[in-house]
DNA sequence: GTCTATATTCAGATAGAC
DNA sequence: GTCTATCTGAATATAGAC
């Protein structure tokens, strides 16, 4: 805040280089090079302002984590309290944990789309230290969800509970991520390439309902022989 | 076939550790000497068998997507050929796009869990020539796969069916290949690093009933008034 | 804090003997 | 077809002047 500071922020201005770099060529396809270029700034300038290209990636996303896993709390904690010790619709539950997410898609200073995709991409990257440091950054978060889930379906086993959470990360991460990968697959224009509240409203109307879809179907058969044996009628999940 | 095969078949030596290595660290992630020494083949192998490391991995790919196109299309021609003209169920239709898919997961010989994780951590891939590559290799399936499911589900909007699709592909892509990325954010151990038939035959009980949940959920707000004005009672997509 | 210049390593690719 | 040896370029990182 209260730095002396020459340039316009040269370490801000790395920053915003490597967030849109590595969401459009991901890690190990971006140089430090192509960074400094289009930053402006000199090369030796990242090595000096976070020590190596892993802990540049590192503070990308710190930088705005930091707000998301906050704000993913403080939403489930205002549910809880407007419970009042109850079990949370599963639906509010959705809402407060991808309706976050896609808050910072629809505001710049948040990251805006650029870092919503980056970070849907980067849940595939394979390199070991990025697996690791989304464990941890996640792992609180995720915990109080899960809980939450748990208590919200409680004629869901739990393990599928966790499934859905999973397939739910995914279809979201690839909505998200994926718009050229997979929209060329599809073989339609997708409109989501441009940054702006349009295309993160969009997203929220189109992918909400499927989750929830998703979220709230029967139970696999193997299952449904366990449950059957403790309550009658579960053909629905939820 | 019939080559004069001097040593056990080193090009396809080359392309089995190919694909465990893309599947593990990646395209940009790996060397061709990591791919090499594992195949226990020699470096300039690779340049002679395939012309380029772009080239391999394309050839990775063809090698196991042939047979997979090819199915994918059998499985649809059988479903229309059995319902005479008329429009096919839903689940019949992710049943013969994605059970076929699982089928792979299930034969070694095909490639097995080893392949299907790399294809669902390749669609992710930012390089732009292996999107150029799918968009190809997929373009005919998925057209015959869009109409039919324009079909199974007059009375959902073509648009919101190529959403639908595009996230089924999502949950079910990160439902393969996030198997570490995933499993350690929900914190959970899931079975599925093994190849094997039983990886694959949980994986279809599990995702399938969501995806069907999902393709099936109500639609979004602003598209349901839309339907409203030429068809009573849409409140369900199917 | 910023720059130039450079150390070091490793990548993909190829020439040419066998 | 397979090998050794090597070319060429590009990567991350750093030393040291300013």
């Amino acid at each position: 805040m209260s730095e002396t500071r020459t340039q316009p922020d040269t370490r801000e201005r790395i920053l915003d280089a490597a967030e849109r770099l590595f969401m459009e060529s991901g890690y190990e396809g971006t140089s430090m090079r192509m960074i400094t270029g289009e930053a402006g700034v000199n090369l030796a300038a990242v090595n000096y302002h976070f020590g190596s290209k892993e802990a540049l990636l590192r503070e990308v996303f710190r930088r705005r984590l930091n707000w998301l896993n906050a704000e993913r709390l403080r939403a489930l904690d205002a549910l809880e309290a407007e419970a009042q010790g109850g079990a949370l619709k599963p639906s509010a539950i959705l809402e407060a944990f991808f309706g976050t997410l896609l808050k910072m898609g629809r505001d710049q200073s948040l990251g805006g789309m650029t870092f919503l995709r980056l970070l849907g991409r980067t849940l595939t990257e394979p390199a070991d230290f990025i697996r690791a440091f989304f464990a941890g950054e996640y792992a609180e978060v995720i915990e109080r969800y899960k809980k939450a889930l748990f208590r919200a379906l409680p004629e869901v086993p739990p393990e599928e509970i966790i499934w859905r959470f999973h397939l739910m990360l995914g279809a979201m991460s690839y909505a998200i991520a994926g718009t050229d990968a997979l929209q060329v697959i599809t073989g339609c224009e997708v409109d989501m390439n441009n940054d702006g509240p349009d295309a993160a409203q969009l997203l929220e109307a189109r992918v909400m309902p499927f989750l929830l879809g998703g979220l709230r179907a029967p139970l696999p058969q193997f299952q449904l022989l366990q449950v059957q044996q403790s309550k009658p009628e579960p053909t629905k999940a939820a």
